[in-house]
RNA sequence: GGGUCGGUGCCCGAGUGGCCAAAGGGAGCAGACUGUAAAUCUGCCGGCACAGCCUUCGGAGGUUCAAAUCCUCCCCGGCCCA
């Protein structure tokens, strides 16, 4: 195993620990900001390292398309292209199997390019190759996820597949210093998801993610899921919840048991101004605000909120300024970050539940 | 002074006898967004006692069953000629 984890306190079924890999360590729960292309939209990677994110998603398909996988390892792996001295973690292109509908066959997926309309083929083992190419901490292997409701045929197919597929980018997984995680799937069926947990947990892997939940399913029904399939994790490997940003989303799976996370969600609203604050969701463009000296929220610590009025934060988003996009989305980011660190803490001190409360009390 | 083209809802702009409260875009207003085809998408956007009625397409008259659309005069703007 090329990674470990260490638990520095409990609460519950949270845990609050360590993530070490050939790269170093990183703090869990963790919040992993999304940066498809190789980078977080609207902020750089050096906005991303003041913001005190540890680990930055990257894509897999997309940067196999834009700029190329060759070029990157050329170029010194993503860590190097992009000059990030934190983590990277990267999606194998999954998520792109629900998000773009491609052609899904036993061996693996073929893709239009969307930027010009290319054919491109992914399966198990040339995902873990671009993946090795990219320069990934943490490969996720290829998988099936699909859009929620769907029927039990087409989970089950996916489920499947996805196990199918993880044994084989197991097999095809070579470089040291990366670590490869597999990826549960199963929609909100409690058994299929506990089964595709065990059989994922058999073939191996140095963390597992949880994937296909947050795709249109009742909160309910995704937490029954997500306890299914921990239930079936072992204790001192990583777990990733994949896709969940949402404050509550964050707290309650935290509770459960998840160690990782990574959203779109704090950095797209940021861009369509929505602002993430301590009293809730901020709709930044609304005229209320315009003549508000306040900062974006009173209770935050981020350097927008230290300097930049609402009111001047508006305008900008009015006006088109692209620097708006940058600062509402650094204030998200922030305020997702600090959320988790929160969570992190109050694991430690026990006091996960009252963190649950309020938090629930302003969004549920 | 002569000629010519034009004046449309907050702005730009289509429409040139009825299907026009008037296309489309912008702005404005509200909402959505969860391993990023998202600086995107959706709804509202003259007024009201709201399946109807009222006011509106530079102004005033007129033709017609019916006018933003046709006619007359006037006002204003662009261009051309003096």
């Amino acid at each position: 195993m090329t990674l470990q984890l260490t638990i520095d306190g409990t609460d519950g079924a949270a845990r609050a620990g360590h993530i070490i890999t050939a790269r170093g360590a990183f703090a869990t729960p963790c919040f992993m900001p999304v940066g498809t292309r190789g980078s977080v939209r609207a902020v750089s990677t050096a906005d991303l390292e003041t913001l005190g994110a540890e680990v930055m998603l990257a894509n897999t398909y997309h940067l196999m398309l834009r700029p190329g996988a060759d070029v990157l390892a050329d170029l010194g792996g993503i860590h190097g292209f992009a000059a990030w001295p934190g983590h990277v973690l990267t999606d194998s292109g999954g998520f792109q199997v629900f998000s773009l509908s491609p052609r899904v066959d036993d061996d693996g997926v073929t893709f239009r390019s969307t930027y010009d309309g290319s054919t491109h083929r992914l399966t198990p083992a040339s995902a873990v190759a671009a993946q090795e190419a990219i320069g990934a901490d943490i490969q996720m292997v290829l998988d099936v996820c699909e859009a929620l409701p769907a029927s039990p045929e087409v989970l089950q197919l996916a489920v499947d597949r996805t196990l199918a597929w993880a044994a084989r980018a197991r097999d095809a997984h070579r470089r040291e210093g990366q670590s490869l995680f597999g990826i549960v799937q199963g929609g909100t069926d409690p058994h299929l998801r506990g089964m595709s947990a065990r059989a994922t947990v058999a073939i191996g892997f140095d963390g597992y993610g949880i994937g296909g939940l947050s795709v249109g399913e009742p909160r309910p029904d995704m937490l029954r899921a997500l306890d299914a399939a921990v239930a079936e994790l072992p204790v001192d490997r990583p777990r990733y919840l994949m896709g969940v940003g949402d404050p509550v989303g964050l707290v309650e799976a935290i509770a459960r048991g998840v160690d990782m996370f990574d959203c779109v969600l704090p950095t797209r609203l940021a861009r369509h101004g929505t602002v993430l604050t301590s009293a809730g969701r901020l709709h930044l463009r609304n005229a209320v605000h315009a003549r508000d000296d306040r900062p974006l929220d009173p209770e935050c610590a981020c350097g927008v909120c230290a300097r930049w009025s609402r009111a001047y934060l508006r305008h900008l988003l009015q006006v088109g300024e692209a620097v708006a996009a940058r600062l509402v989305t650094m204030h998200n980011l922030h305020w997702v970050l600090a959320l988790v660190a929160r969570a992190r803490q109050a694991i430690i001190d026990g006091r996960l539940t009252a963190l649950r409360t309020e938090v629930s009390a302003v969004w549920g």
